[in-house]
DNA sequence: TCCTCTCCTTGCTT
DNA sequence: AAAGCAAGGAGAG
């Protein structure tokens, strides 16, 4: 089959490698550089990644200077470039999330080194397969993380036509796994929770798309019923998998981020997740990058509008 | 109902 | 080298 090529014009910014790598994907690795050079020690110095995406090996790149693009070459069954576009969320422009003068968002925006992650482009996943991805995140890392993804793939996957890599396997397939077999990819105790998810719902079956337009509670609940979802990876799954930007998934490194921007010494998850709605319907976008700010630049300095206001000297 | 504690795998870090 | 730690969840008390 021969491969197919699209460019996609990208509105806003853009950083391929900080979208790959922030921790919301798990099967985008870098391609070592070709030829002679080859020697980028797999940090994707050679700016080519190959991720999996539905039936397809997307082997992606952004192009240069203005008009930024991202190249991609398609093997397998193409989704479209129409697809692509959704799934890397080219229609929207980050900047949008920010807007609103005065907001907590533009604060945010205000942030040292804030401005630099913009680029950071949220993924339009498939849901399913964000959902195990995530049931694997528990008390892991993102090494381990895609370590586990990326073998369910290899051994319960489809092959991609022209293609070493393979599709994310179904619920059905997943089902029929041996919970030793899963444990062999080093998920650990985590395997009988993907196991028990594929079964629930390879058994009872799943409407993903009533996911994305259910009050938000509701949705949490629904996925809250599977085994191994607890409320952060409900949130996760919302966020990544169906569109869900109205979600702000709490974990260790978000609870210490928003109580320094708000100022406050202590706080329960909800007290937080309320505080975030604050930050407008694209607060999960911001929470990736608050992630991300606070895992990489340290402390981060109340806001503003949040500063408990100093008391005069009497 | 809500909070806190412990256990659960694995592998890398200190 | 033993202990700590990592994008948590489930169960007990």
């Amino acid at each position: 089959m021969r491969s197919k090529r699209h460019t996609l014009e990208v509105l806003g910014p853009l950083d391929l490698p900080l979208t790959f790598s922030c921790g919301q994907a798990f099967r985008w690795r870098p391609v070592a550089g070709d030829g002679a050079a080859g020697r980028d020690g797999g940090t994707g110095a050679s700016g080519l990644w190959s991720g999996v995406v539905g039936g397809a090996e997307i082997l992606a790149s952004a192009s240069g200077l203005p008009p930024v693009a991202i190249q991609v070459e398609i093997r397998g069954e193409s989704p479209g470039a129409a697809a692509l576009r959704r799934y890397f969320r080219l229609d929207e422009n980050p900047r949008e999330y920010l807007s609103g003068a005065g907001t907590p968002a533009a604060e945010l925006a205000a942030l040292p080194g804030f401005r630099d992650l913009l680029g950071m482009r949220l993924l339009r996943q498939e849901p399913w397969e964000t959902l195990v991805s995530f049931i694997c995140s528990a008390a892991s890392n993102v090494r381990k993380i895609a370590g586990g993804v990326e073998g369910m793939a290899e051994r319960w996957g489809e092959p991609i036509a022209g293609s070493a890599r393979r599709s994310f396997p179904a619920p059905e397939r997943l089902a029929r796994a041996r919970e030793q077999d899963l444990r062999a990819l080093g998920i650990g105790f985590r395997a009988p929770y993907v196991l028990g998810a594929a079964r629930r719902i390879a058994r009872d079956g799943w409407d993903w798309d009533s996911l994305r337009v259910a009050p938000i509670e509701e949705a949490r609940a629904r996925l809250q019923d599977l085994p191994g979802v607890g409320p952060k990876i409900a949130d996760c799954v919302l966020l990544f998998g169906v569109d869900r930007l109205d979600t702000y998934p709490v974990d260790r490194w978000i609870r210490r981020a928003t109580l320094e921007l708000t100022g406050r010494r202590r706080a329960r998850d909800e007290e937080l997740e309320a505080w975030s709605r604050r930050l407008g319907p694209g607060r999960g976008y911001l929470q990736q990058i608050i992630f991300h700010l606070r895992r990489t630049g340290g402390p981060l300095p109340p806001l503003p509008s949040e500063r408990p206001a100093r008391r005069k000297a009497s």
